[in-house]
DNA sequence: ACTAATCTAATCATACGCGGTATGATTAGCCCATTAGT
């Protein structure tokens, strides 16, 4: 009993999920079966028994009514599994075939399972739809971010050419006492020779006082907090 | 180990209501289904 629960658990939920389509048009399911002949053989037993059910009954397959499927569903929800006397006793209360009311069970266990993966499946594809609307999120805001970089970026050099060489002192500070690193004037991100006018100078520089972008201020993010750190953005 | 009962998965066939869905029934299981009782 128990080890069928865990099956049946394992089976509900697979670690990887396998469209059964897929299985079927493959052939892999049940061993390419061929319908032909589950067809012929149908065929032949219906032909043999002149097309009656089993003790001369009605041909016609009949529905179960309202009360039986009512009783088998409340069975159903107590128990999904059928044990023997639970079967013969609910097939004489309902006055069904002990197999029908077996037949039954299987086919309320297989539905139930297919809806269950359906309802599985909705909520991976809605936890889906909601990761992906993140990621564009989080792209967009990458962009917002890059696009304040270019215009710092732009204020800065703007300042650095408003001030002018004439701006900075012989120490090597500018304007606003900071300072300045001899990169390349094309980026103001370049790691740059730092001047450090207090060495040996005896003029000792806090290091807030020092604008400088290090070696490993190359990536956007890392650019980002730097800039954060200096209030930039 | 053997066997009967039972299971899952796939499929068929019919009912019900108008092309497709719901549902009862059948079949295979392939390193030959698994489980439980003997």
């Amino acid at each position: 009993m128990e080890q069928y629960d865990d099956q049946q658990q394992q089976q509900l939920f697979p670690s990887s999920y396998v469209d059964s389509s897929f299985v079927v048009a493959n052939g892999a399911a049940q061993g390419d079966r061929p319908r032909a002949q589950r067809r012929r053989r149908r065929a032949a037993r219906c032909g043999a028994d002149g097309g009656e059910m089993d003790g001369g009954g009605d041909p016609k397959k009949r529905r179960l009514s309202d009360e039986q499927v009512e009783m088998l569903e409340l069975s159903f929800r107590e128990e999904r599994k059928l044990e023997t006397g639970r079967k013969v006793h609910l097939a004489a209360e309902l006055g069904l075939d002990p197999k029908q009311v077996a037949v039954w069970f299987q086919n309320r266990r297989a539905r139930h399972k297919s809806k269950l993966l359906e309802e599985e499946f909705a909520k991976l594809k809605q936890a889906h739809d909601a990761a992906i609307l993140h990621k564009c999120h989080l792209e967009n805001e990458v962009l917002r971010l890059k696009e304040r970089l270019v215009v710092t970026e732009d204020e800065l050099t703007r300042l650095r050419s408003a001030t002018g060489s004439h701006a900075v002192s012989g120490d090597g500070r500018d304007a606003m006492g900071r300072v300045v690193c001899s990169g390349s004037p094309s980026s103001s991100f370049s790691t740059g020779t730092c001047q450090q006018p207090g060495v040996g100078g005896g003029d000792h520089l806090g290091d807030d006082d020092l604008l400088y972008v290090p070696d490993y201020a190359n990536s956007d993010n890392t650019l980002v907090e730097w800039f954060s750190l200096y209030g930039m953005i």
